[in-house]
DNA sequence: CGGATTTCAGAAATCGATTGCATGCTATAG
DNA sequence: CTATAGCATGCAATCGATTTCTGAAATCCG
């Protein structure tokens, strides 16, 4: 039996040598393209195997110009409300042939536009935006170059769509409950001004306080980071300004994380005392102590949405989406009262 | 002045043509391999910046046999344990030209192999294994196919290098911290008995406390798995079993939130009743009621030291790692007593 | 049985950038 | 003033798979 002569990875060239045929129909075997009589099937496939075969996908790559990449736009490798969407867009790709390009913009518009050039530059076939701080039109821009999925913003242009969830209405429904659970002095840390969705959730807690002609206290509405920091701050200006209040509503749930720890350091009992919720449900929330009562984000779906959309996008298929709804998860750190 | 003829992207010959040369010295000129003389150099470039220019990446990685990105083994994409090491990496290749292309194992032993087959096939320059089940002998294998940096394991091979951490030494000077603090009846919660950090772990415990003369109670070392369910579990079956202690040492972080929640749903305080130390330092740790006395694992460093030796080892260039240490950090869940 | 149609497979062009080799031109030395 | 080294540059081959075009063989049908 005559072995392979080179120790170089074998080409399609090689193969159709040894199995007395030409490239042009090992390809076609290898992409199902044409029919290939059973001999010489049988004869590529002997090869193939033998000489441990792989086609060369740089060379497939230059050649159909397509890089069976994903590019995924992020903003944080590290928090956990984007690493479960990353989750959800690997299961989406998975077992489909493309791979996931990952680059973070950490909030910062400059950023993300440089890195998307990148990703551009590498040729990913689609695009996934996991929020950010690009504009619409720069997104729709974008797409002239490349078909894009972006979450957090409501697009619909030919190559570029976008879905996002209900921030404000979910922030309703997280007040809307502690008013049930008896509560009139609802405190709410909020996040950075300049994000949409901090907003929302504020325009939400303010809306259904009015709705139910509760007066709203200036004083009760604290500046917090969307960081643990910055609810553990809260805390103290809250606490400082001496305005009554038997809850409080995080904007996100590691404002609520440090809010809580402001709270122990203080000896004061939650939610004995004061009942917290959040906004987001990461995974720690399930083991707080006690568990965070928050409203959730299903961002491993979203992220499966996002992955099968851009596929569909791709491959030129009609597709719609789901949006995955914000629900309330009751827990443990909201208590009855009155 | 005459505009580009067609709509799809320009090429080096297109470049070469406006600009009255050849695309061999517009090629030259791009990767600065060789002089071009003053005017030729402005044509081009002028012609570049009228055209925007970008020469084809896939063009470029089939005739230079890289594709200049970096395969990344990870275990799972949402413990906060590989995201900070993802980070890390992800630094270490900023502005280098580099971009992670990642995947995660599942530490499933056949799904990683898998994967990095994957990896190799969409031809990576470089491997970064982050812990997992291998054997060093399949990893060693596979660097004689690509070039390897992993963690979590000892490796020195010409084309694999792998460091560890020494868990045994942190573990022991957990518990020499909480024997310090006058702690004699301490408790551990296991991590899965078939990884080796969870083992190294459970092994300093034990040593430690036979050097210090300290029965070993069998009944305080319980099973966990690395999750807060298994710590909750365990605190059942700590209290359950009647053996008195004032101290738990977890194996990771998760089990140290899931037991301290056992703790809190039974009214148990810490650190006033029970002190409780972690390992592992996730970043929630730092808020959670009370702050966890913990191991710092530096994942973030030892991402760049990953990063930046992955890209010495494509490069051929010698380097040497300065394996991040582990440290106790302290913080408030352990109480000096007696 | 002959002409029409389909099927199978090879030769060669192609994707776009890189690079070895050849060439012509200029500057320096003898 | 010629010989020679040195330098900038173009031509053409190359990376490895895909695909169009074309020819040959096989099949069909009246």
């Amino acid at each position: 039996m005559k072995t392979a002569a080179s120790s170089l990875p074998p080409t399609v060239h090689m193969v159709a040598r040894e199995a007395g045929v030409s490239a042009a129909t090992v390809s076609r075997f290898l992409n199902g393209t044409a029919k290939v009589s059973d001999d010489k099937r049988k004869a590529i496939e002997d090869v193939i195997e033998r000489l441990n075969f792989k086609p060369n996908v740089l060379a497939q790559n230059l050649k159909t110009g397509s890089s069976r990449t994903i590019g995924v736009l992020t903003q944080s490798l590290v928090s956990g409300y984007f690493t479960d969407a990353m989750s959800g867009i690997e299961d989406a790709l998975k077992n489909t042939g493309y791979a996931p390009l990952i680059v973070s913009g950490h909030w910062h518009a400059d950023e993300e536009a440089e890195r998307i050039e990148l990703l551009i530059a590498r040729r990913v076939d689609g695009l996934v935006i996991l929020t950010g701080r690009l504009t619409d039109a720069q997104i729709v821009d974008f797409s002239r170059r490349v078909p894009i999925m972006a979450f957090g913003r409501s697009l619909d242009s030919p190559r570029a769509f976008g879905f996002c969830q209900d921030h404000y209405q979910a922030a309703c429904e997280a007040v809307d409950y502690l008013l049930l659970q008896g509560h009139r002095h609802i405190a709410f840390i909020a996040g950075p001004a300049d994000h949409d969705d901090a907003r929302a959730r504020l325009a939400g807690y303010k809306d259904t306080l009015k709705r139910h002609k509760i007066k709203l206290e200036p004083q009760l509405i604290v500046a917090g980071d969307f960081h643990e920091s910055g609810g553990l701050q809260a805390i103290d200006q809250l606490l400082e300004s001496g305005q009554r209040f038997t809850a409080i509503f995080a904007a996100n749930d590691l404002s609520a994380y440090g809010a809580r720890l402001g709270l122990y350091r203080r000896n004061i009992r939650v939610p004995d005392d004061i009942s917290i919720i959040g906004f987001d449900d990461l995974h720690s929330s399930t083991s707080t102590t006690p568990p965070l009562t928050t409203v959730r984000q299903p961002l491993f779906e979203v992220g499966r949405c996002l992955g099968q959309g851009i596929l569909k996008m791709i491959a030129h298929e009609p597709f719609e989406v789901d949006v995955p709804p914000l629900s309330l998860v009751v827990r443990e750190s909201v208590r009855r009262i009155g």
